[in-house]
RNA sequence: GCCGCCUUAGCUCAGCCCGGUUAGAGCACUCGGCUGUUAACCGAGGGGUCGCCGGUUCAAAUCCGGCAGGCGGCGCCA
């Protein structure tokens, strides 16, 4: 059976009428009624519709198939091509013979579920063509930024899931029992990509990241998966170009690859406009005081304004030089305005912040400087220091969240449609 | 961590404000019918500790309090 050739449904719509052909898949819907019946058979290339008569086949087996084969049961089907406007699509197969691999129990998905009724089924969930066809373009989205780098000189770095220090000071960690001493899950690969640049100068990873934060959002996961990348020699400016020219060959090929799967998900979306927009942080806090959101200086963006922000801009937009005081220890202060940082957050239309980047401070006094300005302790973070005693260099890098990307590119309302497995503060099953 | 809302059949919900026979609907399920359906349709049937604990009352799904689980938003961030 398995080494017997099968078309797959894709291939079948292109067939002329009266070809045969042989099938496997599952039932995505089965409508009996009397000697007639229409199944419409699902296969990893979509779904066609197959007519089966009690005249065209054994008749035992057409009572016994009627009545027990439901919803996702599995089967092979032979039959002929038949063209039929009353078919969706205008192609059926008029089946001759069906063998049953597995019958289905009552299956649990329908139309009208809740939301967490919908999560706790996810191991069911890749059946839909919708959830698919996220899951598709979330795929594509890795394999450009992946392509993207390696045509652009960058060396792909594995880092570390279990760390004993915080990157960002004040992100909360997920604690583990590491034979007895503290450690922790990794929030940002960026202190393992920083010791990397003095092998290969350009890096980056994709890899997932951990925030325990209890944060009841639809743009956070506590697990999420992030590309980082880090560059030797390179300035905040070098940086952010970096990021503009990466956004915009995912989004495209996004756009160019994966048209079926945009239509399915019913998103129209266009290459952004380059250059991206540059806003300085000054210049948004005052937009957003013209438009009545009450944003102080050394405050960080809140969500209300993030979100006018993100209605305003026609195309991906950095928001530059955030003060000291919103920011990690790391960042390099402005050289014009030690208020600020060389640090920038790239916004996408309707939708937010989906990186931050910037450069990072070379020097080793002044990073000890900034450490114990934010009441850490450098002994904390001896390793990360000696990067910057042995032949330091300027250098920069940024994060960015797959799943808000994806989120974004496929226009989907919340953030756990974009993962298989969605994890949240309330959610680690299934 | 804070604020708001929700929890009634397998699922999605109505009933609750204004307490009172046997708690309803649609879908799903079971049985019967049907040779052109497309979330097929038509007829019949089975299915409920009204989230949990306590209080008020002659009487609680319904009013009050607590707890648990979930959803939405804020804060935090990618």
């Amino acid at each position: 059976m398995l080494n017997d050739k099968f078309y797959k449904v894709s291939e079948v719509f292109n067939l002329e009428e009266g070809k045969a052909v042989k099938l496997r898949g599952w039932i995505n819907n089965i409508r009996v009624q009397g000697g007639l019946t229409f199944i419409d058979l699902r296969d990893s290339t979509g779904i066609i519709q197959v007519t089966l008569k009690k005249s065209n086949l054994n008749e035992k087996l057409y009572e016994e198939i009627t009545n027990k084969a439901r919803r996702e049961s599995s089967l092979i089907i032979e039959g002929t091509v038949k063209n039929d406007p009353r078919a969706p699509g205008g192609k059926e197969i008029l089946c001759n013979k069906v063998e049953i691999i597995s019958y289905s129990e009552v299956y649990p998905i329908r139309k009208g579920l809740s939301i967490s009724k919908l999560l706790d089924l996810r191991h069911l969930y890749f059946r839909r063509p919708r959830f698919q066809a996220i899951l598709k373009i979330r795929n594509t989205v890795i394999d450009a930024a992946r392509e993207w780098f390696k045509q652009n000189g960058f060396f792909e770095i594995h880092c570390p899931t279990f760390i004993t220090a915080a990157v960002e000071g004040g992100a909360t960690l997920f604690e583990v029992d590491y034979f007895g001493k503290k450690a922790y899950l990794t929030q940002s690969s960026q202190f393992y990509l920083e010791a990397a640049i003095f092998g290969f100068e350009k890096v980056f990873t994709i890899q997932p990241s951990f925030r325990a934060e209890k944060s009841r959002t639809r743009k956070h996961l506590t697990e999420f998966w992030h590309i980082e990348a880090e560059m030797a020699f390179a300035s905040h400016e070098d940086i952010i170009n970096v990021e503009e020219e990466l956004v915009y060959y995912i989004v495209s090929k996004v756009i160019d690859e994966r048209k079926r799967e945009l239509e399915i998900l019913n998103r129209s979306i266009d290459k952004p406009k380059r250059p991206f927009l540059r806003i300085s942080y000054l210049d948004a806090i005052k937009l957003l005081n013209e438009k009545g959101i009450p944003i102080t200086f050394g405050e960080d963006i809140t969500t209300e304004a993030e979100k006018t922000l993100a209605k305003i801009i026609d195309r991906p937009a950095f928001i530059m030089y955030f003060p000291k005081t919103t920011r990690a220890f790391y960042h390099m202060p402005h050289p014009e305005d030690n208020r600020l940082t060389l640090s920038s957050d790239l916004y996408v239309p309707n939708e937010g912040e989906i990186t931050t980047g910037g450069q990072r401070i070379h020097d080793l006094n002044l990073l000890i400087e900034r450490i114990k300005e934010n009441n850490l302790n450098p002994s904390d973070y001896e390793w990360y220091l000696d990067l910057r005693r042995y032949g330091s260099v300027p250098h920069a890098g940024f994060g960015l969240g797959v799943e808000r990307l994806v989120k974004w590119i496929t226009g989907v309302s919340h953030i756990r449609e974009t993962i298989p497995f969605p994890r949240t503060p309330v959610r680690v099953y299934p």
